[in-house]
DNA sequence: CTCGTATTGAGATTTGGTCGCAATAAAAGC
DNA sequence: GCTTTTATTGCGACCAAATCTCAATACGAG
């Protein structure tokens, strides 16, 4: 549990902004960040509810957008197969990484590269947009999918975490 | 009317994969092409229809996957606003632009840059995918929306093209 | 402790997209 | 050209994801 600073951080945006520190929410952030990958609402409604926690729907989703608000949690729909759904993920921090995603199996990885996160920046600033609160995402082809005789089915939805910066 | 090349195309993956021509299938290739940008399956429906032409709303939807699958559009969710829905594109041979979206407003501005391509590459292999069918997509704000005092709503959903091979 | 009001829960509703099936119409064969 | 076969169409029902409504609840200011 080193999300103490976290919860802090939240407590202050919701403070700050007028709203109110509920037992939902501060579940809610608990969850989330005992999580490890890309979850989606449901999911995560259901983990609580496993849990013993009674908490609804509703408030899963609406709470989740607060989160986000506070920059503690992102919402994205990643390519590929889970693309039905928006999958949130905790944030540490500052810290950011992109998406590298199988667009057949859904599979994700997590990257960090300053070569193309300096690009990213070039770009914006020549196409008039701002250089701040990047997205990037890589929809391609991980090896198994990409393998002539693959079952191109959903395997298995794990993510995992890329060293940072591998110099790429 | 340049696209009767394309035309050519899409009647040859029909007939080589054992689609029949339908009168439905050849207004949607028109519509697609006619149309300028990002257009969804229900805009894209509603513009048919306005026309006069009687198509129904599935029949849209699949055939519009077919097209995709004829190489001949692509369909993607872009982040921001429009993220709800798919946004299809017609494809001109071969040509391969990325896409950089307002999360605010949802403006997408196509551009091309070699630099980026070159470095997704190299990211895909890094991590065991195949360089091939990349989708690249930059989420951040354009200047609009990062204003001080911007509405934060959807303003123009227009496209620009931006010049090829900018150099960045 | 009391009170005003934001928040919650349960279910209805909306939205985007797919499905099942009878009617229709490509296109192959004669 | 006229059948026959069977993919395709259109319609409405359906499904999943997310949002909304509204009465009941509970946070937190005073």
């Amino acid at each position: 549990m080193a999300e103490i600073r976290e919860k802090e951080q939240f407590l202050a945006y919701l403070r700050g902004a007028g709203h109110r520190v509920t037992a939902e929410r501060l579940a809610l952030f608990d969850e989330i960040f005992a999580q490890h990958g890309h979850i989606d609402a449901e999911e995560l409604h259901a983990a609580m509810r496993s849990q013993g926690l009674k908490i609804s729907r509703a408030t899963v989703y609406r709470n989740l957008d607060l989160l986000v608000a506070s920059g503690l949690a992102s919402k994205q729909r990643l390519g590929g197969l889970r693309d039905r759904r928006f999958l949130y993920e905790h944030v540490h921090r500052g810290q950011h990484h992109d998406h590298l995603v199988c667009a057949a199996c859904g599979r994700v990885v997590e990257f960090v590269s300053p070569g193309i996160a300096a690009l990213q920046t070039e770009i914006c600033r020549a196409h008039g947009f701002v250089p701040t609160h990047h997205t990037l995402e890589i929809r391609s082809l991980c090896n198994a999918c990409a393998a002539p005789g693959a079952t191109l089915g959903p395997s298995r939805p794990t993510a995992q975490r890329a060293g940072g910066g591998t110099g790429v």
